[in-house]
DNA sequence: TTGTAGGCGTTATCAA
DNA sequence: TTGATAACGCCTACAA
């Protein structure tokens, strides 16, 4: 690749004429004479910029480091998809690039420390916690990443007390699902949760027993299953509770994927849905419209989650201090897998409006 | 942020020395007292490299550039989805970042050309094109790119005949689905493509009257209908047919999504699948499996393809400077959604060991 | 309208 | 074992 200074040399003009130049196009520092000259001579050579020699320069790179600590392959993740395409789409309209850093084996927060080591120069990060970080993990996370003195966000992450910008997902680990059934007069509720160690599931599990007892269901923890957030396992525990023959009205499922699943194994054993057992699912996922019956499901908002996420880095970015902290509610999107009838005490949470994820209804709380 | 000379002047060094300090912890070039007085002006300070200087220095960058030109967000798409992470297992794992660039609006050479300008200095780059890319569009990239002087790989492009790197996913335009179904000895296919205007599309519909005359079958267009790779469309569409009342004894669809919402209206009109009618999807997603019946389907490879297009790049980035094209074939994978009867001519291309997609088969042919 | 010179933060080559 | 010093390629005052 040619340089700056070689075009300058072959023009017979110094290098910070092309600079100027190049930075602006219709700059009148420059004769147009020269600008004649110097287009040739760079359409000659093909030159282009190096990006890192003018980050250096400009202390600027237009582009945001994601920090996400995963042991698996990305972009396989029906949960996290929506919420990195919601900051993809934000962040490209602004013309930041995202950058990826590579994920190896260890803890989540050894993964978080060398993508950050690798990462000085961002000019802002965004710090995602996945299914495998702990609580431990996460704020050594937050720590390494204020050592860097630099806009972040963090997302995905439970709720800290601490300054910092932060999106939270409200209902991630709310019981908001299983109010929406309780409301709905089923009292036999068979919870389908995800992993059992994960943050969010152990800080829904600690809610669970007294939201039951406030309405006098005593907690039996044999109505709460671990799917693993799969298809097969799903199946395979559902299968397991079903050989108990004790009784079920409902399932509250923590992702459609589940639900889904377990819906199909409903119907292949002769029962039918929601006649005889309702299913709610959570995501509002693709899976939740092609199943059938299409799924009433719980939407958490990822995508927008993500999109937020991406304004509050420009918030920083633009020099603003202020530390916000975004919740975004979940809403319930009806649909067939739960009739309808009985009485909500959840109005004001059930999206009325709700058709396709392009049109999704939300709204922020700036805490 | 601190800087080397910074830590160099504090402990009363030159930077030099910090320099070699850093890149060789256990380089003998230092003495151990003075390593220890580093660590500790490391650990006071905060100090950690800048990427953007070590990579103007060293002219590598451990970065490869994705070039995916887009008009709607990324990682939506669960086509593209397990190629990026094919891609991002594979670069991970031997120590490289992605960077994504932004994608707004324009042509998608346009696109393509304005990522590129803002990514001189990668190591390498990976060339998508996607839904909306024509080949000239195409061609012109790759033209780009040639500018640029890095190695670099396409996927998900059709096969070109240029002496360049390139993955191709051979059964994307190839009528294997169509073939396998004849060979079951259907004869009144219906064909549910995507986008009429894909280039990968139109190279297929080239092929069909041909091979239907080959078995004596007239090519009748109304069993043609177009998904767009949706749910909805698709199911709008095959109503569409439905009521035309011509007769079909199986469709071949060019994505699960599309075989899942209208083995569901098959359903729903009280027909059942695969009894009355066959129905065959495409990429092997979680929803053949979940869908009721699970669905036969077609297996590009899409995650092996990526991980395969990481490898030609990592050849590349080694010095080697033979031009690669890898194939990559399709599987077909039977399940429930067509009866395994009937007379197969596609044996070899049956995987008869399928089960999750970590175990995939997959076999590569250098042409 | 153009050129000079210094700096961005690191690495690499010598010489000491 | 360490220190100068010159790159790397670009940007930006400031001077001319």
């Amino acid at each position: 690749m040619s340089t700056l200074k070689e075009i300058a040399q072959y023009v017979g003009v110094s290098s910070a004429s092309v600079s100027i130049y190049l930075n602006d196009n219709a700059t009148n520092r420059i004769s147009p004479r020269t600008k004649l000259k110097i287009d040739e001579a760079i359409k000659k050579f093909k030159y282009q910029r190096n990006m890192f020699a003018r980050n250096l320069s400009t202390s600027k790179s237009n582009i945001i480091g994601i920090i996400f600590p995963t042991i698996v392959p990305m972009f396989m993740n029906d949960f996290t998809n929506p919420i990195l395409s919601g900051v993809q789409s934000r962040l490209s309209a602004n013309g930041y690039a995202m950058l990826f850093f590579p994920s190896f084996a260890g803890t989540s927060s050894e993964i978080a420390k060398r993508q950050l080591t690798a990462s000085v120069g961002c000019d802002g990060y965004i710090l995602f916690s996945t299914g495998f970080c702990s609580l431990q993990d996460i704020l050594a996370n937050v720590q390494e990443l204020q050592n860097l003195q630099k806009p972040y966000v963090t997302l995905n992450i439970p709720e800290l007390d601490l300054p910092i910008n932060q999106v939270i997902l409200k209902d991630l680990d709310s019981t908001l699902g299983i109010e929406y059934l309780l409301g709905k007069g089923f009292r036999q509720i068979l919870l389908v949760l995800g992993r059992e160690k994960d943050v969010h599931t152990r800080s829904m599990m600690k809610k669970i027993p007294n939201l039951l007892k406030q309405r006098g269901i005593p907690f039996d923890d044999r109505y709460v299953i671990y799917g693993n957030y799969t298809a097969e396992d799903s199946a395979k525990e559902f299968s397991r509770f079903l050989d108990m023959g004790i009784p079920v009205e409902a399932i509250c499922c923590m992702s459609d994927i589940m639900a889904a699943s377990i819906t199909t194994a409903i119907k292949q054993s002769g029962l039918s849905v929601p006649e005889d057992i309702s299913v709610m699912g959570r995501n509002n996922s693709l899976y939740s419209r092609i199943s059938d019956p299409q799924l009433t499901t719980m939407d958490l908002h990822m995508f927008e989650a993500g999109q937020s996420a991406a304004n509050l880095l420009f918030d920083s970015l633009a020099g603003g201090d202020a530390k916000q902290k975004v919740a975004i509610a979940g809403t319930i999107v009806e649909r067939k897998s739960v009739p309808k009838a009985g009485r909500d005490s959840l109005a004001s949470r059930i999206d009325h409006t709700f058709s396709l994820p392009a049109c999704r209804r939300h709204w922020y709380s700036v805490v």
